[in-house]
DNA sequence: ATTATATGTGACACCGTGTCATAAGTCAAT
DNA sequence: ATTGACTTATGACACGGTGTCACATATAAT
């Protein structure tokens, strides 16, 4: 987390550095960024930089939690439109990324992300990072959710549920940028996946797919 | 990939660059890794290292592709002696990694490479990387599954079923070193969304689980 | 012996990092 | 208005890692 000092500081500068920060991390993945490069372009000396961030990957984390909070509010939308229904709340989840991502600023932004997605970007891009969200956030869908439509019995079988469409999800996004899909391949894939979730990958359960 | 330079080393030269390389990977993750350690540890002068290899990424990533070799024969051999059941290879491979890595000299490089998990990695410990063996392997495999068994109708939802059983089945690795599972917990987790997985997480489909 | 080709070597210029000593504001109390 | 206590600003600097390049040394081929 940024320091206080930080959010004491006036908007106009506050301002130019996230700009500054969001074009270096959309030029290069965390790794690849420099501060150097973030402080010339914000105007501000370098040991400024210090007060306000422990490093580059405190400003990173802090900016991403900050540009995925609207589509993790998307999903809760989503999930309330369609009665609880979680697979269409991810699919629309889906959609709404990938083709928001399309005009935003922050497409370069999430393509680095993706591309060198880790556990930590993972959580960040999940729930939110910040502790005290995650678990009311993550509480807050589970009860949003029709359990009724689904093949569990009892919480510990819907928290499994839960980690893997994320893990397939979260997958699909990657693929976009490492395979260069368009917007209907990407979609249509995930869709097709979704799908074999819903209905299961073995046929030892007689099912009734044609 | 190395240079054919390096290939031509004596491989006891080879060797000591090679154990040189997994100390380093073992104590941090390549992003932290540093050239000069490995060369100071081999006792090879910094500029051969550059006759060897492009850089570190190019060692790290050959590196990894040696060391993963031997759990996808294993993973071959599981799907062998299960007839083509793939999702008891999957539970099979997993166990065998995950306890395999105990006394392993090649726990902390998994550590740190599924802590710092991104596409090319799980390419690489996915297929092996380099181009002739993926398309092989791939085939092989698929050649291999039992597709009486699986819920699908056609290659292409094959495909689609690799693509999830692997998304969670990588996920299940990282989350063994964010949440320091045991290997019990880890299993245990495992197994039960492979079984989700195959059972299906909707009830539209009208399954007869209980 | 000569030339060509492959390999070895380490000093060097470059760049980014994080820190630290010092300066400069802010503000309340006397 | 001065003092003291605290917060914030600043940029020079030491450190460490990177990749390269000019030069040295093998090895092989004619």
């Amino acid at each position: 987390m940024p320091t206080q000092t930080f959010f004491h500081l006036p908007k106009s500068k506050q301002d130019k550095l996230i700009q500054a920060a969001k074009k270096e991390f959309s030029r290069v993945p965390l790794h690849e960024a420099s501060i150097a490069n973030i402080v010339k372009e914000a105007e501000i000396p370098r040991g400024s930089f210090y007060q306000y961030f422990e490093g580059k990957e405190d400003l990173y984390y802090y900016l991403l939690n900050e540009i995925s909070e609207e589509n993790n509010a998307q999903f809760h939308l989503s999930l309330q439109e369609n009665d609880g229904d979680i697979f269409e709340a991810f699919i629309d989840s889906f959609q709404f990324v990938v083709q928001g991502q399309k005009k935003q600023e922050h497409k370069k932004i999430f393509k680095n992300a993706f591309l060198n997605m880790n556990y930590k970007i993972e959580n960040i891009l999940a729930n939110n990072l910040y502790e005290e969200n995650r678990k009311n956030n993550y509480l807050s869908i589970i009860n949003l959710i029709n359990k009724k439509k689904l093949n569990i019995q009892n919480e510990e079988e819907l928290h499994q549920l839960m980690k893997i469409v994320l893990s397939v999800t979260f997958h699909n996004f990657v693929q976009i940028f490492v395979k260069e899909l368009t917007e209907q391949e990407a979609l249509k894939n995930y869709v097709k996946q979704i799908e074999l979730l819903k209905r299961g990958l073995s046929n030892e359960y007689s099912n009734t797919s044609s």
